[in-house]
DNA sequence: TGCGGGTTATGACAACGGTCATGATAATGG
DNA sequence: CCATTATCATGACCGTTGTCATAACCCGCA
């Protein structure tokens, strides 16, 4: 997740997802995003025409791509992959995170759903894209590990679900705690689904 | 959640949670509160000398007490309760008013989590106290029902976990499908920790 | 009747938001 | 070399926000 030297347009979208995380869409102003981005305040007019709207939009579709990214990562990276280390793994990136950062942030998705859902229609939609987008390959790395297909899709939104959840209230505790139960409740239930 | 017809403040604390639910903290207005109360905006800071921050930290005082009532009466109304019942109670209550009412609303206390966790230390204190208010019914009566007590506030963490995780993808996708597939899968495994 | 508190009402203020208009500069290609 | 696009830079506009100051109202009580 490094903010990578690629063009200013890229930056511009990684540093609105990153501010995003932290203060909501709401509380993200346009000059801040091309601050923190390096870039002149007049690219944002320039690259999104569109306004916030596009650049929020964009962010989430980043934020869905990355998450689908690490799905994989996850799962090539074990030896003998099974539900519930994938699900521990997703959980582990956050706790990582928490630890060695601090919580000052949180999902660019959950922000923008509760920010927007209501009042920004192609933002609602881009953020059901996003979390389509972090659940298909999740449901898809099931099936391969023998979860019946008929089921993969709920389990897959079970873990996202309880991931997203147990964020939320790792933030508001500033404590790992919801995140580790989460993980050593869901992970033994997950792999005896297969 | 009918807005009753108590003395004015109850009624702006009560408008208040309501208009977080649907825009988030940061675009919900003081202005906007006081007219959806149906009270002069000269009594906010009558009221709420504190100004917006009390008046968020008391709207989420109040989610926190409305979903521990909640809780004990839906174990009050079953017959025979089970971890699974009440989870498909706590779940059916989204899937009931998003059904009746529209996606409109979430959940108050994840949109003051995701808003001012970071930027109002005081918001993200009422949120957690929030979300221990509902926690710790829930595990209380997971231990009358013969959960270990010992598991008994990690399975309740889950519980409100996948409810809260599912209530944002539910309304990124405007379906209760994510509610019905944590319902439907989580169920069966709190009734197998009895 | 008049006093005094708890309320309500209204307007102003400073700050900040997103957006746009307008130029300046750099890069590119004929 | 020029011309045409791409990118950057700056300032202004208008609406909204939270907050505050001020004054009027209301109503029980003396």
């Amino acid at each position: 997740m490094s903010a990578s030297e690629r063009g200013p347009r890229e930056r511009m979208v990684f540093a609105a997802a990153q501010l995003i995380r932290r203060d909501g869409v709401n509380a993200t102003g346009l000059r801040e995003v091309a601050e923190h981005a390096g870039a002149p305040r007049g690219s944002l007019q320039h690259y999104f025409p569109g306004g916030k709207e596009q650049l929020v939009n964009e962010a989430l579709e980043w934020a869905g791509r990355y998450a689908s990214k690490r799905v994989a990562r996850f799962v090539s990276g074990m030896s003998r992959p099974t539900p519930g280390r994938l699900f521990a793994a997703m959980v582990g990136q956050w706790i990582d995170e928490y630890q060695s950062e601090g919580f000052a942030k949180g999902c660019p998705v959950a922000a923008a759903t509760v920010d927007c859902a209501e009042s920004v229609e192609s933002t609602r939609a881009a953020s059901a894209a996003a979390f389509a987008a972090w659940r298909r390959p999740v449901a898809r790395e099931l099936t391969v590990m023998g979860v019946p297909a008929g089921r993969a899709d709920a389990l897959a939104t079970l873990m996202i679900s309880s991931l997203e959840g147990a964020i939320l209230m790792a933030r508001a505790e500033r404590n790992v705690r919801p995140l580790r139960a989460v993980s050593r409740e869901l992970g033994p239930y997950l792999d005896s689904c297969v």
